[in-house]
DNA sequence: TCGAGGGTTTTTTTT
DNA sequence: AAACCCTCGA
């Protein structure tokens, strides 16, 4: 049975002959790129600074191994965000042809979902598991909250929100929670036992009733992978390449990920730029980066320093806004466009005006053939965009905003929302105390009561209620009970199944909002989302890990051919680049924002939040101010531009004073 | 036990 | 502005 072999040394120019490729990669990238393009088996750690064409080089690597026969469903590629994954992937399907669109990718929860779906019983799972988003974990808190504390004791408890925010943390960076307390919520300190009991409670309650949020998608994953089980070999056996886009984001747990993903084939590429980490508030820590050489066997380090996106004037200013970080890693970013505008820095008088200059600059811009697409207006806090979004109304400039509140977290749609989900999961508490919550009479007390005879089997979604329970409330919920057996049992689409809750919530929605014709909007919005799926259980996974933007489906529906002007947070425009970009609301207190300025850390944190939002901008770069804000909780506000701004000199930008007239 | 009413707090960013 | 918390009358 021996075999011989014949070993050879092989130049490794020599092997790739450039011309059996459609796309010449030479041409197309720099050197450094093109290195980091044609590597092929082993580590990579990509260190790119902004512009300088990261995903660029991800996704032509993702052709050039598909050109070179690896099976693309064999790459992974991970990211962080929604937003970055669809480009990611778009432009990787765009590049090549069709096969490339068999990529294996997405976010990092996303690809947690489909993965622990498919090998549920391998990591002991049910695979029809619930996925709770941020705000539904709070409710499960809260829950637990209440059974567990009656607020004897007649000190502050802190709330969902606190509580959820320490847990997760926790999760994340591996921490423990009273370390956590201590550097966040120090008066809370007495608390921490709490914490505990309530973290006890509340990964049974999920176990119990086949619920994952957001950090369970990874610690099973994680867990799935390190404890390389045969399932978790074969499944890591199909996984040949694994990519990580905006590596400085990721924390302590997708580390571990990754590390679990090349167990079997360790091929792993990670870029990243430690000046654009901006999610340490989940844990993420740049660090990670640069412990990616120590934690992976031969890593090569590759740096991308060449920017293609921005004129040298833009870069210049966006240099100055990163020299003055304390902590950095040096680079040096540098730009063959030359002779573009000088960054502007607009002062107004007040938020309003501000709105105005920007509706008037884009109609100036478009009548000079800059496509609406091609323009941004960023903010720090989705609030900020506001007015603007009147204006923009008024001056009939379609728009998309990003970033923000998810319309899926409106109170209305949430209720809607619970009798779905009780559908799905007869035993989805949560839901159920939302929903018995709407009917008159019925408070928490009740609400438990009838919880717990669920819990129990006394009563179940088939049975109606008349005969188990004599009390008063019984025909409220008579009808109530019917209607969820319906769409539990009902063998039609989730549309079918959304209109039949809306029909019984419909007159309990009227009685609970004042606004609720404002409201019914959304309700319709919900329903026709519903439509788009095949499956109840789909529906509902996508709701909690993609959830649509509000406006976004707005604009669908009647502007769909039409281009856009983008509004969003500096967050959800990681990644992104625009032709002209206006960053608005940089006064002192809303960005960087008043709770940034208590630690250095979180300040050194807006500070790169700043560098991200001006280094998306190729040709035109707008900063704006208002010198007096309306604030929602101080009034009137003077404001001072954004401490980043805030002495530039002359030669980096031009300073505008927008006057009226 | 419910729920109305009034007072207080919160205050960002995403999966 | 909205969510949250507590108190008190029914």
């Amino acid at each position: 049975m021996a075999k011989k072999y014949v070993l050879k040394r092989i130049n490794k120019q020599e092997i790739v002959d450039e011309s059996r490729f459609s796309i010449n990669y030479r041409d197309e990238l720099n050197p450094s790129q093109y290195e980091a393009v044609s590597a092929v088996e082993g580590n990579y750690l990509v260190i790119a600074g902004a512009g300088s064409g990261k995903t660029r080089t991800l996704v032509y690597r993702v052709a050039r191994l598909t050109e070179l026969g690896y099976n693309p469903s064999s790459i992974l590629l991970l990211t962080f965000t929604r937003k970055a994954a669809k480009e990611m992937l778009d432009r990787a399907a765009m590049l090549l042809d069709n096969r490339c669109s068999k990529v294996n990718g997405g976010t990092f929860h996303s690809f947690a979902n489909i993965t622990l779906r498919k090998y549920a019983k391998a990591v002991n799972l049910d695979g029809g598991f619930t996925i709770l988003d941020q705000s539904d974990s709070e409710d499960v808190i809260n829950l637990i909250r209440s059974e567990l504390n009656p607020t004897k004791d007649k000190k502050r408890f802190p709330n969902k929100q606190t509580i959820y925010k320490i847990l997760s943390l926790s999760v994340n960076t591996g921490k423990t929670i009273e370390k956590l307390i201590e550097e966040e919520y120090p008066h809370f300190l007495e608390y921490a036992d709490k914490f505990n009991d309530i973290k006890k409670v509340y990964d049974s309650y999920k176990r119990q009733n086949n619920l994952l949020d957001y950090d369970d998608l990874l610690i099973y994953l994680k867990n799935f992978l390190l404890d390389f089980s045969p399932a978790a070999k074969s499944f890591l056996n199909t996984i040949k390449f694994v990519m990580v886009d905006e590596y400085q984001d990721t924390n302590h747990l997708q580390a571990e990920i990754i590390k679990g993903l090349g167990q079997i084939n360790e091929n792993i590429m990670v870029v990243g730029d430690d000046s654009q980490s901006i999610y340490s508030f989940r844990g993420a820590t740049f660090k990670n980066i640069m412990e990616f050489p120590k934690l992976f066997k031969d890593v090569k380090i590759i740096t991308l320093e060449e920017n293609y996106r921005s004129t040298q004037e833009i870069l210049d200013f966006s240099n100055y806004i990163i020299e003055h970080a304390i902590e950095k890693y040096p680079k040096h970013l540098y730009s063959r466009k030359t002779g573009g505008e000088l960054p502007g820095i607009i002062c107004a008088a007040n938020e309003n005006m501000q709105s105005r200059f920007i509706v008037e600059k884009i109609l100036e811009l478009r009548e000079e053939d800059v496509p609406l697409d091609e323009m941004a207006v960023l903010f720090r806090s989705s609030y900020h965009s506001f007015d603007l979004e009147i204006e923009l109304n008024k001056a009939n400039i379609p728009y998309v905003k990003f970033g923000g509140m998810k319309f899926i977290e409106a109170a209305h749609v949430k209720d809607l929302l619970a009798f779905l989900r009780i559908a799905s999961n007869p035993l989805d508490f949560v839901s159920w105390y939302r929903v018995l919550l709407l009917h008159e009479g019925i408070g928490p007390k009740k609400a438990r009561a009838i919880m717990d005879k669920l819990a129990k089997g006394i009563l179940t979604i088939k049975s109606s209620p008349d005969k188990t329970l004599s009390n008063s409330y019984n025909d409220r919920i008579y009808n109530l009970f019917n209607v969820l057996h319906e769409i539990h049992t009902k063998n039609t689409l989730p549309a079918d199944k959304a209109e039949i809750a809306m029909k019984y919530y419909h007159h309990l929605f009227i009685e609970k909002y004042d606004d609720w014709n404002k409201r019914k909007k959304d309700l319709d919005i919900f329903i026709n989302i519903a439509e788009n799926y095949r499956s109840l259980e789909s529906f509902l996974t996508d709701m909690a890990l993609e959830p649509p933007q509000d406006s976004v489906v707005d604009i669908e529906a009647t502007d769909k051919e039409n281009e856009f002007l983008t509004l969003s947070t500096i967050h959800s425009a990681k990644g992104l680049e625009w032709h002209t970009v206006f960053i608005i609301h940089a006064a002192d207190g809303f960005f960087p924002s008043t709770q940034s300025f208590d630690k250095v850390e979180s300040l050194e944190e807006e500070r790169r939040l700043m560098y991200v939002a001006s280094t998306r901008a190729k040709q035109n770069l707008f900063v704006c101010y208002p010198m007096n804000i309306f604030d929602r909780f101080q009034g009137i506000t003077f404001a001072k531009p954004s401490r980043f701004i805030d002495g530039v000199s002359e030669e980096l930008a031009t300073q505008w004073l927008l006057e009226d007239g």
